[in-house]
RNA sequence: GCGCCCAUAGCUCAAUUGGAUAGAGCGUUAGACUACGGAUCUAAAGGUUAGGGGUUCGACUCCCUUUGGGCGCACCA
C-alpha cells in the first residue's frame, strides 16, 4: 500500500525509510496515517510539516496514488492522512479472495521447536498447566500458519526430584508398580511433597531415591516406567480435551543419554569449575551491569538438575532437528533460570547458532488475587475446573438448546481459551469461573455465535459468491472491509511478539463489526442482484478469516449454539 | 541486600512498542424485535493512566524518584 510513498521518500531524499503507513487511529481523520514525518525531518535538518506538505505534493501526482487514494493531506504538526478509495479497498479484499492465507506477507521459513505444556509427571494436572498449554499450542499453531516448519515437544519433567518423592511414597505404602494407579499418584504427591519440608531426612532419601534413579537402579527403574505410563496417559487425555497436539513426547528422562556430550564439550571448552562441591558454569558477561549467578550443573551428590537436563535437551535438538530457533513457553518465575541455560549453550560450539527465546507467562491468580486455591487449600484440578465450566454455562443457557456432548465441548473450551487468550500473555490474571461463565459480551461463545448467524446468510444465499465490485453501500458496511485489510498487519505483529491476544482482541474487533453489519444490512429480502452478491461475498469472506483466526486460537466452531 | 515485573473507568482488561480526542467487556441508566438467530444491536454516565520530577514537536509508553503489590536470586522443577 505504501509502496509509493517509500519510492518517492528514497528519490526525493536519498533516505531508505523503514517506517510503514499505519492503520489509522482516528478513523473519523483518515484510514491510515504515516507518523514518521518528525524523525525524517530531523535526520534531514527540515521542518516536518513542510516535509509533509512537499511529499503530499509529490503522492498526489503519483498516479498509482492517484488510484489508492481518495485522499492525501498533510496536517497539523507532521502528519500525513491517507484515505482509500473503496474500489480500491475492494481491490485488496478481492486479492484476499482469490490468494492463499488472503494474501497475507510470510515470514522466511525457518526450523523452530517449541517446548511448552511441560506438565510434570506424577503430579495431578492443575489449572497451573492450563495456561502454558493453551498459550503454547496458539503460538504453535500461529507460527505454522506464518508459514514456520515447527516441532512442539511437550517436554515432560519427568526424572527429577518428584520422582523420587512418589517413589519414596510408594515403598513407605509397599506398593509394587503394578498395583500403581491415577488416584494413588494423585493422593501420594501432595503428601509426601509436604512431608519433605517437615522433615530434612525424608527430603535427603527422596534425593538419593532421585539420584539412584538416575544412574539406572533397576528397580526404581521399573516404578519409574509404570509412573510414567500412567501419568503420561492421564495427560494426553486432558490435552486431547484442550486440542493441544504435540509431536514430541520427550522429556528430562530423554536428555540424560546426552549429559555425557554436553560434559565433554564443557570440559574441553575448561567451562566447568568446582564450587562449594557442585560443578558450575560461570554465566556472567562484560555487559552485564547485574549478577547473573552460575548455572549449577551437577548438585554435590553426583546428581543432575533441571539445567543439566535443558542443556542436553538443546543438544539432542540440535543434533536430530537442527532447528534455526527454540522457543520456551513457561511461567515468567524461570526467567533467570533459561537466562542461565541460554548463555552456557551459546559457548558451547555445537549449539552456540541457536536462537533462543523465553517466552514468560503470568501466573493464573483466583478472584482474591492470590494463586488460585480450592476452598480446601490445594489447588484445583484441571478436570474439576472444566466439568464446572460446563455445569455453570448449562445451568445459565436460557435457550432450549439440547447440545450433544462434542458441541458441549467445544463450547467450554471456547469460554477457557478466549477467556485466557484475550489477555497479555505476560501479565498475570485473575482465573473467575464466575466471570467466566458468562457468556455475553467478550467471550468465546459470542465469537461462536456472530460465526455461525453470519454463516447461516452465507449458506442461505450461497449461489451467488463471486468477486467483490466497485462499491461499498454504507459505512458499517466500510468499516468491516476496512476492518478485514488489518489481517495481514495484525498476523504478522501477533507472529513478531508471539502474542496470541493480539489475534483475540482483533477476533473480537471483527465481530464486533460483523454484528453491526448485520442488524443494520438485511441480506435475505434484498432486491439488488449486485448488492446481495456484493454482501454475500464480503460475509464469506468474513467467516473464512473468523474460521482461521479460531484455529489460531484453539478453538473449534460447535454446529450449533 | 541485589535484581525483575506490575499499578489505566466501580470490577476485569486493551492501547499496533513514542503519535492526534486513552478504548472494550461486565455492572449501572435509557432505548430497539410484524425482517436473515435478542448469547444481538443503539446510546448515556464513568479517567489528573498510583504520586512527583525529567527527556521532546509529542509520554500510559522512555529516564529518575516516592508509595503500594507480585516474583526471582546455587545444589526444587
Amino acid at each position: 500500500m505504501n509502496k509509493e510513498l517509500k519510492e518517492i521518500i528514497k528519490e526525493k531524499f536519498q533516505v531508505e525509510d523503514a517506517a510503514e503507513l499505519l492503520i489509522s487511529n482516528r478513523p473519523d481523520l483518515c484510514d491510515y496515517q504515516y507518523n514518521s514525518l518528525f524523525t525524517l525531518a530531523k535526520n534531514l535538518h527540515q521542518n516536518p510539516y513542510d516535509l509533509g506538505l512537499t511529499l503530499v505534493e509529490e503522492l498526489q501526482k503519483n498516479t498509482e496514488c492517484q488510484k489508492k487514494f481518495l485522499k492525501i493531506e498533510c496536517v497539523k504538526p507532521g502528519f500525513i492522512n491517507f484515505t482509500l478509495k473503496d474500489e480500491y479497498i475492494n481491490t485488496l479484499l478481492n486479492d484476499m479472495l482469490v490468494h492463499d492465507k488472503f494474501n497475507i506477507l510470510l515470514p522466511e521459513k525457518q526450523t523452530i521447536v517449541l517446548d511448552y505444556g511441560g506438565a510434570n509427571v506424577a503430579k495431578p494436572l492443575h489449572v497451573g498447566h492450563l495456561r502454558p498449554a493453551i498459550v503454547g499450542e496458539s503460538i504453535k499453531r500461529l507460527l505454522k500458519y506464518m508459514n514456520q516448519s515447527v516441532i512442539a515437544d511437550v517436554h515432560l519433567g519427568d526424572y527429577g526430584l518428584q520422582i523420587g518423592q512418589v517413589i519414596y511414597g510408594l515403598l513407605k505404602e509397599g506398593m509394587t508398580p503394578n498395583e500403581i494407579t491415577l488416584e494413588k499418584l494423585g493422593e501420594i504427591y501432595p503428601k509426601i511433597s509436604k512431608l519433605c519440608k517437615e522433615e530434612e531426612s525424608v527430603k535427603e532419601i527422596c534425593a538419593t531415591i532421585t539420584k539412584d534413579l538416575q544412574d539406572n537402579d533397576e528397580q526404581y527403574q521399573e516404578y519409574f516406567k509404570k509412573i510414567l505410563e500412567i501419568s503420561k496417559a492421564d495427560i494426553k487425555k486432558m490435552y486431547d480435551y484442550l486440542g493441544v497436539r504435540f509431536d514430541l513426547w520427550l522429556g528430562e528422562s530423554n536428555a540424560y543419554k546426552e549429559i555425557p556430550y554436553v560434559t565433554e564439550e564443557l570440559t574441553n571448552l575448561h567451562l566447568l569449575k568446582e564450587s562449594e562441591g557442585a560443578m558450575v558454569i560461570d554465566v556472567k558477561e562484560e555487559s552485564d551491569t547485574i549478577d547473573i549467578p552460575p548455572c549449577i550443573y551437577q548438585k554435590s551428590n553426583k546428581a543432575y538438575l533441571y539445567g543439566t537436563t535443558d542443556l542436553g535437551t538443546i543438544w539432542q535438538r540440535q543434533r536430530d532437528i537442527k532447528p534455526d530457533k527454540i522457543l520456551y513457553v513457561a511461567d515468567s518465575r524461570q526467567k533467570l533460570h533459561f537466562t542461565q541455560v541460554f548463555r552456557v549453550a551459546k559457548k558451547l560450539t555445537t549449539t552456540k547458532d541457536i536462537d533462543f527465546e523465553f517466552l514468560g507467562l503470568g501466573t493464573i491468580n483466583g478472584s482474591d488475587n492470590k494463586p488460585l486455591k480450592t476452598r480446601d487449600g490445594n489447588t484445583p484440578k484441571l478436570e474439576d475446573l472444566l466439568e464446572e465450566t460446563k455445569t455453570i454455562f448449562l445451568n445459565n443457557e436460557e435457550h432450549n438448546t439440547n447440545y450433544t456432548e462434542s458441541d458441549l465441548d467445544k463450547i467450554v473450551n471456547s469460554i477457557i481459551k478466549f477467556a485466557d487468550l484475550q489477555n497479555n500473555r505476560e501479565k498475570e490474571y485473575i482465573f473467575d469461573i464466575q466471570k467466566f461463565s458468562k457468556t455475553t459480551g467478550k467471550t468465546g461463545p459470542y465469537i461462536l455465535y456472530t460465526y455461525l448467524r453470519t454463516k447461516k446468510i452465507v449458506k442461505n444465499n450461497e449461489t451467488s459468491i463471486d468477486k467483490l465490485s466497485k462499491t461499498i453501500y454504507n459505512v458499517h458496511d466500510r468499516e468491516l472491509r476496512l476492518k478485514l485489510l488489518e489481517l495481514n498487519e495484525i498476523l504478522n505483529y501477533a507472529f513478531k511478539t508471539r502474542m496470541p491476544s493480539v489475534i483475540a482482541n482483533y477476533l473480537y474487533e471483527i465481530c464486533v463489526l460483523v454484528n453491526a453489519f448485520y442488524e443494520n444490512n438485511h441480506i435475505n429480502n434484498l432486491e439488488s442482484i449486485e448488492k446481495k452478491k456484493d454482501w454475500v461475498t464480503l460475509l464469506n469472506l468474513t467467516t473464512e478469516i473468523i474460521y482461521d483466526l479460531l484455529d489460531i486460537l484453539v478453538i473449534e466452531i460447535p454446529t450449533i449454539m
